[in-house]
RNA sequence: GCAUCCAUAGCUCAGCUGGAUAGAGCAACGGUUUUCUAAACCGUAGGUCAUAGGUUCGAAUCCUAUUGGGUGUACCA
């Protein structure tokens, strides 16, 4: 039993005993005393006084008389309005670092049994990655990784767009304007010069629209009518019927693609546990279709097409089956959710996709749970925000975007700008430097976008780099790398526990406590799927080692062998949870710096 | 129109299931290195938590309305 659940029975008998009520557990609401008052936890007891049928202060002081007498670690007490401040004795914050915190095992949770999926990345074959893409890549890394920490069995998957008409427009406008130019030929890596080629097409495409305009078509009519369009829906129909020329043209640039995306996938250090391709399931959902006729949560209209009626739920009616029978959108997710359940038999499956598809998840879910699909409960979408510049949306199409492997480029080039300006590392082996230079970039990038909160929108201005100081990842980078030469100079032996008589300083203490908390902060994460709330919590606790460092006198002199080798241990607990913390934001930290 | 999300310091963001005087970083200003890495530390300044109501002993947090912005609302994906 630790101190708070101690407290929180301790107050319940208190009542019980001074004012012969039942109090119940969740009415005592413990918090960290703030730092201007003496003591570490506090007793909220504005919700008790219902029960004390006494003023705050009054109970209050009653509680905390109870308290000091019955809980032997209680050393004294404050009242402040409403709050009971206790001051919790050395000792204990000592005698739990040793038995906990000190363990090789502190912050591993066990194992829960549960399954969980998560998709994540699926990226068109069409276009190079921009920004955008690289928030929801590190996103769904990260979450994975954060409900693996929480005791998951977890399984990544990515969905691969790899067909449609998009595909098509990158097609045909390589085999017309292409001359034959290959990724060796061009320089260009393959999923880039596939995008060059999407660009073209839209280029073209416009020009043909804009010359039908100008003999009289409306703007729709151009759109529908320009050669351009109906070649590109005559290839995906080629492409559907198997059409040889058309399958080999297509696995060819696709593989171009798939070779960039090794590349990047690497770069970016996200893995998959499986691949699903949508040329292979873009047929699925037409047997779910079939399921909810027969159940009767889906209707026929006159026209053949298939519908569900959301109204009674807010929502819209809404297409599952085109009239012809071929599929939409939502009819292949059916079916690929059905799939997946099928392949894992998961607890929950988490999609990562940004925003401008709640309204598209929201209906699949209900869907799916009208159905009756047991499993419908567990499907969670990870909804997050666009990646806005200052001039605003990025898109694609229009130039505007900010490419990630320019990004990557540029990030890891400042970083060893950076690095060197400071003149630390100029007896690094060439290796050591390129791998640090990586390290420190990569941790910039990707804890800026980490650092928000998913569901929010983030700003990105290219004119104003990332930051390398403050609430950063080279920060914390560097507080590890900072920690890891400290033990090494001072010689700390692992694992060796303190006598708990020992003084702490109220850094120190405070340290210990915030320490403490790293399994629960996993669990509170994951919970929110969110890996801003850790990082924010690592950064808490690279803070308070720069402030306990700074206010220590240098531990290399310390003749005190208790004091050293438990200012020592501190310093090491800490730097092992910037590092799995990192881990799991998927952010390296170095040795040294 | 309807649905949905967002609005906190000049800028970028925290603020846990409602709890004390709303916190960080950047930018600005001042200070700290004969001592273990100054990518650090300490300090100053900066707020009508979009607005108005409501619930509550207590609201940035919950509810309602309003304003401003994003996204969605296709037999596209």
């Amino acid at each position: 039993m630790n101190i708070e659940q101690h407290i929180v029975a301790a107050t319940v008998n208190a009542v019980k005993e001074l004012y012969h009520q039942d109090l119940p557990e969740a009415q005592v609401s413990l918090q960290d005393t703030r730092l201007e008052f003496e003591g570490q936890i506090t007793i909220v007891v504005f919700p008790i006084v219902r029960y004390s049928k006494k003023s705050p202060e009054v109970t209050a002081n009653e509680l905390g008389e109870y308290l000091v007498a019955h809980i032997e670690e209680i050393t004294a007490f404050n009242v402040i309005k409403g709050f009971l401040n206790l001051s919790i004795a050395t000792h204990y914050w000592v005698d739990l670092f040793n038995s906990e915190l000190l363990k090789p095992d502190f912050g591993k949770i066990a194992p829960n049994g549960r399954k969980v999926m998560v998709e994540y990345s699926s990226p068109n074959t069409n276009k190079p990655l921009h920004l955008g893409h690289v928030r929801n890549n590190l996103l769904g890394y990260s979450v994975s990784e954060l409900l693996k920490a929480n005791g998951a069995e977890v399984y990544k998957v990515n969905l691969v767009n790899d067909r449609g008409i998009h595909i098509c427009k990158s097609m045909l406008a390589w085999q017309k304007w292409g001359n034959e130019e290959t990724p060796e030929s061009s320089g260009l890596k393959g999923d880039h010069l596939v995008g060059k080629y999407y660009v073209i097409f839209d280029k073209e495409y416009k020009k043909e629209i804009e010359a039908l305009k100008l003999e009289g078509q409306t703007e729709d009519e151009a759109k529908k009518n320009a050669p351009l369009i109906k070649e590109a829906q005559a290839m995906l129909l080629a492409w559907e019927a198997g059409d040889e020329q058309v399958i080999s043209l297509w696995k060819k640039m696709n593989n171009w693609v798939y070779a960039g995306f090794e590349i990047r996938y690497k770069n970016l250090g996200v893995d998959f546990d499986k691949f699903y391709y949508e040329s292979n399931t873009y047929l699925l959902g037409k047997g779910t279709v079939e399921e909810g006729l027969e159940k009767g949560v889906f209707f026929k209209k006159p026209d053949g097409s298939v519908w569900i009626d959301l109204t009674a739920d807010g929502l819209d009616q809404k297409l599952v089956l085109r009239a012809d029978g071929t599929s939409v959108y939502i009819t292949q997710d059916l079916g690929t959710a059905q799939m997946k359940y099928d392949d894992f038999k998961m607890d929950e499956s988490i999609y990562v996709v940004g925003n401008e598809q709640d309204y598209h998840f929201k209906v699949l879910f209900l869907i799916l749970d009208k159905l009756g699909k047991s499993w419908a409960k567990g499907l969670y979408h990870l909804s997050y925000g666009m990646v806005d510049l200052p001039s605003g949306k990025m898109k694609s199409r229009e130039g505007t975007v900010v490419d990630a492997d320019d990004l990557i480029a540029e990030m890891v080039a400042t970083a060893k700008q950076k690095t060197e300006a400071l003149g630390k590392v100029d007896h690094f082996s060439e290796e050591e430097k390129e791998s640090l230079y990586y390290k420190i970039g990569m941790g910039a990038l990707k804890y800026f976008l980490l650092k928000v909160e998913p569901k929010k929108r983030l700003l990105f201005d290219p004119a104003e780099s990332i930051d390398f100081q403050g609430n950063t990842g080279p920060f914390i980078q560097y507080t590890h790398a900072r920690i890891k030469s400290l033990l090494s100079k001072a010689g700390h032996k692992e694992g060796v526990e303190v006598d708990s008589k020992i003084e702490l300083s109220g850094t120190e203490v405070e340290m210990i406590i915030l320490l403490a908390k790293y399994p629960s902060e996993i669990t509170l994460a994951a919970k929110a799927f969110s890996p801003a709330s850790l990082a924010n919590y690592i950064y808490e606790v690279a803070k308070m080692f720069n402030k306990f460092y700074h206010e220590i006198p240098p531990l290399v002199k310390e003749e005190d062998e208790q004091l050293k080798q438990h200012r020592l241990n501190l310093s090491w607990v800490t730097a092992n949870i910037l590092k799995s913390g990192m881990r799991i934001l998927g952010i390296e930290v170095p040795e040294r710096m």
